[in-house]
DNA sequence: GTATCGTATTTCGTATACGAAATGACGGAA
DNA sequence: TTCCGTCATTTCGTATACGAAATACGATAC
């Protein structure tokens, strides 16, 4: 027999919700977030709300404003340079941890993520794109056998997807990031550790350059307070 | 003229003292968190517990049991494991990043640190010395200007307390720990960016081959269910 | 004596209540 | 008209209330 299905407390579906709000821009930069009328909307109380809302506030995704309300905290360039300048060195780190474990029958995952990818491309769903990303990366941090790399990206990857839709417009793009999560898978189930590792450097390096590109050409449309 | 001191909120200060409780090992791995039994000891209502409580859970320094109460999380070896590995990159990476900013101004900051160690080595205090310990690493995570080192290694730090105190219960070690913490910084400001990098993973070999020995020995006293 | 069930008690999650601080609106004085 | 003070309203933080689920305990059957 099976287990019950543990009921997810609403402060936690709450957390959930609001992370996702705040990420697809739903609730903008620099907005209030208002208890009363979160509650209502989502049909809770304001309880779960209000702890919900110190999660998000301890993990810095909306901030204290010191009068009555917090705010999502505003977009920031100089994270996002220190977001992927951290990716630099952990994504490769990653690989080479995953690289000492990895077992050929790991190839079936790898291929159902690239697959899921593909459908996600021909669909142009740039939602579950961003989502496909996320699951390759989130795949290698798995392979790492390091929960301190999974949990540490996590909160960046909250601030990733709030530019990565950006990045995914561009179809070239799009070819241009799976072809190299393809050579990566290719190399690391070759046993070509080190090539992986560099190749996934390169992968990060150039994701950054086109996420600068972008924030920089729509940085008027950014600036909001 | 300064802004009038933010008053903290009862979530905040209760968040902090059971952090503080759960890395001293005041409250021991493994132990639940009575709601009523918090409140009434820190005078407050459970209202500000729970809150408090959902963020441990969500950082992981707490887990639900599927029961009716969270216990903290239990020492896992594997977990150390995983946050030296982690450092072993991440800090020399903090390194050669603040070796691109320094500056001379800084130095005051470095030898402030420095002899706070020294004041805490003479007086015999642990918690400060594990206090210094913690202060100097900051340090360099605040000279490297990327916020994400200093936010993904706050969590960590929380471990890394619950057995830096059985460390530097060696007076050797401590001994050795600062001195190698004194030729990193000499480095850093002699412009030796590479020379401190290197000592600064060399240093995090060193310390995680020390916690390793610790828990090792101390085995069968942690194993509490 | 042991196992099993029913009931009392504890404990948690969520809703509601309440007070304090922030905001906004209005009106009077300069 | 502009500025300032007062009062009404909103909004948040915290306390308390309440119902549901988990645990503890005791009684009964074997």
């Amino acid at each position: 027999m099976e287990t019950v299905k543990q009921r997810r407390s609403l402060v936690e579906e709450t957390y959930d919700i609001l992370v996702d709000a705040i990420c697809t821009g739903e609730i903008r930069p620099g907005e209030r977030l208002n208890h009363d009328d979160i509650a209502s909307r989502l049909n809770v109380s304001r309880q779960p709300v209000n702890s919900a809302i110190s999660i998000l506030k301890a993990n810095g995704l909306v901030e204290d404003t010191g009068r009555r309300s917090v705010i999502v905290t505003p977009f920031d360039r100089h994270l996002f340079r220190a977001i992927y300048d951290f990716r630099v060195v952990i994504e490769p780190f990653a690989v080479r941890q995953a690289g000492k474990t990895l077992t050929p029958a790991d190839r079936a995952t790898a291929d159902a993520v690239l697959r899921a990818a593909d459908d996600a491309r021909r669909d142009g769903s740039l939602s579950r794109l961003v989502q496909a990303d996320m699951k390759f990366h989130e795949m290698i941090y798995g392979w790492s056998r390091n929960p301190v790399i999974e949990t540490s990206m996590r909160m960046n990857w909250h601030h990733i997807r709030r530019s990565m839709a950006e990045i995914l417009r561009d179809p070239a793009a799009i070819a241009s990031v799976w072809a190299q999560h393809f050579d990566i898978v290719e190399d690391l189930f070759a046993g070509e550790i080190e090539s992986a590792a560099s190749k996934m450097e390169n992968h990060i390096r150039q994701s950054y350059d086109a996420v600068i590109r972008v924030i920089e050409t729509n940085e008027t449309d950014r600036i909001e307070v």
